[in-house]
DNA sequence: TATGAATGAGCATTCATTCAT
DNA sequence: CATGAATGAATGCTCATTCAT
């Protein structure tokens, strides 16, 4: 069969598998047009520099992520489920690709202060998602109307990703989809002890 | 007056304010000799070599750190006056110090996975801190006895980590430590409404 | 003129300028580069690293030396003459390739034991030239039967590098070609006055 | 017992030990202070710099040893004898001083040329014993009349200092001093076969 | 479109020497 | 005489990017 995948995607690919298994500081350029079967000076067809094809990445890979979660919540009633079905979606989507979770959550932390800022901008159409859940649950008086919105949506997005840090780190030893439950009810219930 | 400071803590100093004002890659070992007011050869009589400077920052300043926040939580009670404690120390200390905020938030998560290894050894002490107030917690009643332990852990550093990036990402622009109530309240009592 | 010659041998030409004119710890790899009209990352195209220079350097050069003398060796039939003629080679290429010269007897000898010890190996070829000599004239009874091989071979490297060396440390000031004959002679008559 | 020998010949003893077992090039100042059991500075007060450490070294064993070898030839009567008496004395003495053999047969000859040149200026003074000898020879006529003198001078030195470094380089695995009866022969003799 | 040889800026570390004590 | 903390110059190698083909 010829190789009909567009060259720009299949450059994107090669970099997820050169960086999750190289490390982000050794990703370099010569290594990922290998990896794509193309070589180097093609790399500069589909993309203006290094950090454009890692941006772009987090771009196309995000985007997916987030249209899967989107489809998810989209069935789901209650703020609550909502809320159940974006942190199972998000937990198997990285537990069904290792690579991916290695990359996002550890090799492209390591890059510059500009790319992180770059890379948070696609960030956030994950937050719009997260605001909307919160937005629903505090129209719906299913949340508690005092709590603040951003910080709402920070603890939501920093335990996640806190959570799915600490699995990779641990060399994804144990189940992460496991952990889908306590995160969710610790979120929605909080530490206290209501029966008390 | 003469330098009485002891060289290493002054390199060290150095570190910080070069790594802050010109960011990871881009502070070379001469630039913190010359901040230091050292010849290059000097800093190595007090470090083995570049990473050991930044290990060694890193643990100076976090042991300052959390000996800080032990010492406002050990007069306090009940675990969610304890979590309060805390919460209020880490983001006062962040606060009052730009460099010390912009280098653990933003910097030094630039460093290789190996030096972020080392760094994270340090960063148990903290975990350490956590865990004994998730405990008191669930020891007196004040905590839900069926919550996960370490996911718990997980998301009070998760939501504070987030918290604080944030806002040392949007250059500090607001008060972080007006943000203590209302992170302690969502971590110890939820999203849910329970005069629902 | 476009520049046909093949980049490696530039660079090895080059760096044998360089030492020479500058001395083997003032050999530069920038200098190398310079002098071979390429930059300084192109050294890094053709040779794994400075070491690496050196010594294929010092195998070319040797390879052409070692074969010439071959040539020179291979029409004449006395092991006598043979050795003449080995001599007689031996000191004329290195009178007309002052470089060489310079390289070989003195600033080579300046480079660390693993280097020195790939060095050796490179002449252990010319070792097997004199060794064909040697055996030569013991099988045709020209040489006495009872010298011992090994330090035969010794005697005449170690004669020939020494009145090399001590021309090249008087600058080259008198005709090395001019030596052939005593040299010659008193290898194979020794000191001994059979007259008497 | 307090320390009585100088510190000068402490240094030089130091010296020649740090660099036998570490090579030239890891022959530091301050691991020869070490050695010495004095400090970095201290040198200083004894020899203007490290090349002047290493040249008066080898100024200090190299009298010793011509002023041995010399004692060892005047007892001596026949150039032939003085010759075996000069071959036996080199090779027993680098054989009994295993840190010297290294030291002047690989480690020295890493210098550069500039220490190399006053290297040989010390060395004038074997050369002048070996050219006694063959004075010697000539005079009484037992040495053929025709040789070329400096020539001579460079077998005998070229020869001796090439099965010494060989046998070095062999790390003198076999008994160096089993050498002296055919080095001597040969020279004296040379290759011919005068049965013939 | 695609290639890949060539480019050249940038930096951690060592160690001989000094000099205040 | 003796110390040893401090100095600072000097260099091999990598890799993102270009451009002639």
């Amino acid at each position: 069969m010829k190789q009909t995948k567009p060259k720009y995607m299949q450059i994107i690919d090669a970099a997820v598998i050169v960086i999750a298994e190289n490390g982000y500081h050794q990703a370099q350029v010569s290594k990922i047009a290998k990896q794509a079967g193309v070589a180097d000076g093609t790399i500069y067809l589909y993309f203006k520099n290094k950090e454009d094809i890692l941006v772009s990445m987090f771009r196309e890979k995000m985007g997916e992520f987030i249209e899967k979660i989107e489809a998810e919540i989209k069935s789901e009633t209650t703020a609550s489920n909502k809320l159940y079905a974006l942190i199972k979606t998000h937990f198997s989507l990285l537990a069904a690709d290792h690579h991916m979770a290695i990359v996002t959550q550890l090799e492209l932390r390591q890059s510059n202060k500009e790319l992180r800022l770059r890379i948070n901008e696609v960030l956030k159409g994950y937050f719009n998602v997260i605001d909307h859940i919160i937005k629903t649950g505090m129209d719906s008086g299913e949340f508690n109307p005092i709590i603040n919105h951003r910080i709402a949506r920070q603890m939501i997005f920093g335990t996640i990703d806190e959570v799915v840090t600490t699995w990779v780190m641990n060399e994804q030893k144990y189940e992460l989809e496991k952990q889908v439950d306590p995160v969710h009810a610790l979120i929605v219930n909080g530490f206290a002890n209501k029966n008390k």
